[in-house]
DNA sequence: TATTGTTATACTCTATAACTATA
DNA sequence: TATAGTTATAGAGTATAACAATA
């Protein structure tokens, strides 16, 4: 009966996927954390950088975590004197997050942490494998509707203590 | 000063893995969940099915998640029935974790769970980039380590109710 | 003294609901 | 009435530390 068979799984792509973009989350958060950013910051920040000054709401639609989470969020960075508030004219009930030259100097040191890791993970790549991954990863996410950008779900890679693998 | 850039890390790999890997990972949760069944109760679950009884430190080791929490999830695994808590003979401090016959059905109901969801993850690629995409990330996953199976993080992944997407 | 299973506690992240001020 | 921001509360998940039984 009990036929113990030998890891069905091993070349399934669902957990090649999963378990190597688990860990370049993890890498991710690894390289951020020298910089004091979390992955949702660096999300905010790039974000501000890239499209100009948002509200909260925006930003949160945006990242794709609940507005209750971005005031913390936001009072974070704040703190950290990356960006501010400032009351939106035309609907006084939002505020305007705007970055501060302080912010777009971090969020510049946060962009070009992404180069070198991309490198790191394809490393172990020929030039052609580098760019068939790259070109069959964008089908896949257009097709699964991921947007380009920083996820919800990405929010939660951060460094494991991880005493396990193999005792 | 404040350069908008369009978005720096579209084409990012990092990016790309993290994100499609997180889609991944919620994806493989929501086929599993009408099984009953959560990530980590198929690692535990399949684990014992491939590789036969082992005590609960083992299949803490071999899953990359601590033994204290591996308690709970063995009293929901022995909750629904599929595994057993065997008095190991050789050593009466540790419990070998059984498969029962319930449990090897279940086993194989959740192992048939990846076939389709490979298929609709590369349903958007050509049989060519299908390959070369496997052949890649198996490259990536062997130069970072990343162990075949379940991992800790992969587990995090749960449906997100995500009411966001740009509103 | 070290290890297995167990329990308890604290901490993080998230989900939900409410409140305020504006629209 | 609906929405932006805020706050509070409760629920998951996990990390840490302890404990009893056994090695």
């Amino acid at each position: 009966m009990s036929s113990t068979a030998p890891t069905p799984y091993a070349g399934s792509i669902a957990f090649l996927l999963s378990a190597v973009g688990a860990r370049t989350a993890q890498l991710f958060a690894q390289v951020l954390e020298p910089l004091g950013l979390t992955t949702r910051a660096f999300g905010v920040l790039t974000n501000v950088a890239a499209h100009g000054p948002q509200t909260q709401q925006e930003l949160a639609d945006g990242l794709g975590i609940h507005r209750n989470n971005m005031v913390g969020l936001v009072d974070e960075l704040e703190g950290a004197g990356w960006v501010r508030r400032r009351r939106n004219q035309s609907d006084r009930r939002a505020f305007d997050i705007i970055l501060t030259a302080r912010g777009a100097a971090m969020a510049r040191r946060a962009n070009a942490v992404i180069p070198p890791l991309d490198q790191r993970l394809a490393a172990a790549l020929t030039p052609a494998q580098h760019r068939s991954l790259s070109a069959a990863l964008s089908v896949v996410a257009a097709d699964l509707d991921v947007q380009p950008g920083v996820h919800p779900w990405l929010a939660r890679a951060r460094p494991n203590h991880a005493g396990a693998q193999r005792s």
